[in-house]
DNA sequence: TACAATTATATTGTGCACAATGTATTTTTG
DNA sequence: CAAAAATACATTGTGCACAATATAATTGTA
């Protein structure tokens, strides 16, 4: 006998195939979700980049300050390729604010405007729509959400070691 | 008492708040796994969609005959708009070659060149070297990757009667 | 106080995703 | 068999993501 056994060394076909990738779970099931939010979020004529967007400020709007570019960015784990143009499309639309910083010329600040907050009356009741018709546990649903966090956190905490 | 508790029914600050949303954390988990994916697959310049296209072509590299684009589509949940300029980088690259049908002229059949089959080898290690250094037991991957095929299969069997 | 280093955002370019539309080729139907 | 419907890709346009680079402002340092 050798050391493992065939079960703990699968072969490279089975390491290979598709379906045993977490990778190509976490890439299908993400597009399926967004797909899920699209005509929803249709109505408040946002796309899902701009309503997690959208979120954080609804979320922050009490704050003394608005957040920074940067500080959507940690939240979102997106940087300002990604955020500049999505904020100046909202900015189009009047939805959010962009105003540089007065101490510090380098920071822009990010607020929502009147109608950016009346949006959200319209998009409180997207999360209880979004799973209408769709047979999971909401039990099943929290355990998923916290599997992926816990998945998040473990990545995010080894890259400074590794790269 | 009213017929539900205060826990049976979550404010709308609750249920809008990013970190509960299963939106969020797919979001983001997906981005942070590609992320790892990203150096190990710029050593085969292939880009995270293309490794997965690559992938199905491994696996069915055996099969009688090549596969439509319109097959890849359905097992990556892309349509043409993303195949085709993604399969004709390929092909520039001369990875894969596309050849249209003899018999029906309208289908497209994706096949490997020697290259293309030879990356392989240069691809088997990353499934194994992806999670190097990433303290997440292999039970606790594989159990979430069957919640998200669960979760995408629940999705794609309730879009016929909506929508 | 000059000047180097750092910080915060913006810009550019590539490659997905996806909706909408177009085009050529079957297949079905009257 | 001809017209209509369906099929399979391709094209176009918009909006992310992200790498690489640029720009401007601030901070640290000799």
């Amino acid at each position: 006998m050798t050391s493992k056994s065939c079960s703990d060394t699968p072969s490279a076909d089975q390491l290979m195939a598709l379906d045993n990738q977490l990778c190509f779970a976490l890439y299908a099931a993400n597009r399926a979700v967004t797909a899920r939010y699209r005509p929803l979020l249709k109505e408040l004529n946002l796309t899902y980049p701009q309503y997690l967007v959208m979120l954080v400020l609804w979320q922050q709007d009490q704050s003394v300050q608005s957040p920074k570019v940067s500080e959507l960015g940690q939240r979102l784990r997106l940087d300002s390729g990604t955020l500049t143009p999505l904020l100046k499309r909202l900015e189009e639309r009047a939805l959010v604010n962009r105003t540089r910083g007065t101490d510090d010329e380098r920071v822009v600040r990010v607020c929502l405007t009147h109608s950016g907050r009346l949006l959200r009356a319209k998009a409180v009741s997207v999360p209880e729509r979004l799973m209408c018709g769709v047979d999971v546990e909401p039990a099943r649903i929290a355990s998923l959400r916290g599997e992926l966090r816990n998945l998040l956190e473990i990545l995010e905490r080894v890259e400074p070691s590794e790269q």
